[in-house]
DNA sequence: CCATAAGGTGAATCGGGTTCAGTATAGTTC
DNA sequence: GAACTATACTGAACCCGATTCACCTTATGG
């Protein structure tokens, strides 16, 4: 919509906006509130305000580029591994890159409360990502092919959500682990029930 | 601490708070407001305040008695099923009772956000839960020995915090297939890695 | 160098949780 | 069953953080 490119020191602002969120969510700063991320960022709230509809505007933002990180990943990894060992990489990636601190998560609440569209979005391209590996891995005969990416993302989705905990690294990536375990099979007879 | 056994209209309006509090988790009603929840128990703000810290204590209340509730299944599930199936059984009834609706859901965010005790108090029990039937299934020697009731606990984690959308429990479903297989299996080589 | 539209500012507003001085009542005692 | 008092209840006032907006500042292009 913006036919005119924005003014220099908007897109400044914008980007100083930006990091700072990245940052005050990183950090986990307990509470990080618009006041002080626009402090941090150097502006006054007003500016905050004028590049972000809302609070959670700006989590989206900070989110969505975030995901498109994350999803630039699974060519790369397609290109220098086999089928398996991609997807197993991309997991812990997935892990790893959710767990950008529970700032982030803790903030992301809000969003994941409100049904956002941005979050469909993001879930559709890492869906994607996963049907790739996915696909490959079950081209090459070693991952069952009756799961596809939505699900994968959903089974991953509780570890991404990890809390604080001291140990969550390890945690995280035994749990990767048992679920590509569970991966790994011609497909189970049907475990489905209640 | 109150030696005194509480007043009968006190004991009334508690558990009318609770249950109103719980209706008002579990209908997702958009927002669950102290003040609606006062209103729908019949009371005002101030008794509320009387009996709950504060909105979270009350959250945490609701919570708890869940737990308890569930915790209470597996003796039971034990007792007439083998060791697989109460597990396998026992799983699905986590995601259907995590699953109380997303307002439940939603409510607990500012809880997980905080770290409150009670969590880590559900989450032991839980996983004490799980040990059991997971020991159950080793013994067995259908389930994988090297996975403990907290590492379960938190895999199963994404799938009670699956959101609002259409088909959640058919997915539930299946990504709690996914993890059974998982345990499945005499345990893999050795999946962790970075 | 001016004009002016784009951008910035921060005090005021708004909404929802929380507090507390004032009022009502269950339970108890005579 | 009337008085007494500890226990409860009430709801308007308060607080705090997100959001708005009337007014000021400055890049940009002519």
């Amino acid at each position: 919509m913006p036919s005119r490119p924005l003014r220099a020191d908007a897109r400044r602002n914008r980007e100083a906006l930006l990091t700072a969120a990245r940052e005050a969510f990183l950090a986990g700063e307990a509470g990080a509130h618009i006041e002080d991320i626009a402090r941090r960022a150097g502006v006054a709230v007003g500016t905050l305000y004028r590049h972000f509809e809302t609070r959670e505007a700006l989590v989206e933002e900070v989110y969505r580029q975030e995901v498109a990180d994350l999803c630039a990943m699974p060519s790369a990894l397609s290109e220098r591994h086999d089928p398996d060992e991609a997807l197993r990489r991309f997991l812990f990636l997935l892990v790893e890159h959710a767990a950008v601190g529970r700032g982030m998560a803790a903030a992301l609440e809000s969003i994941l409360a409100t049904d956002s569209p941005v979050f469909d979005e993001a879930r559709a391209r890492m869906a994607a990502c996963l049907d790739r590996l996915l696909a490959a891995g079950a081209a090459a005969g070693t991952i069952r092919a009756d799961v596809d990416g939505r699900i994968l993302l959903r089974a991953m989705g509780g570890v991404c959500n990890l809390r604080d905990t001291e140990g969550w690294r390890e945690d995280a990536a035994r749990i990767t682990g048992l679920i590509f375990d569970g991966l790994r099979r011609p497909a189970a007879e049907g475990a489905a029930g209640a």
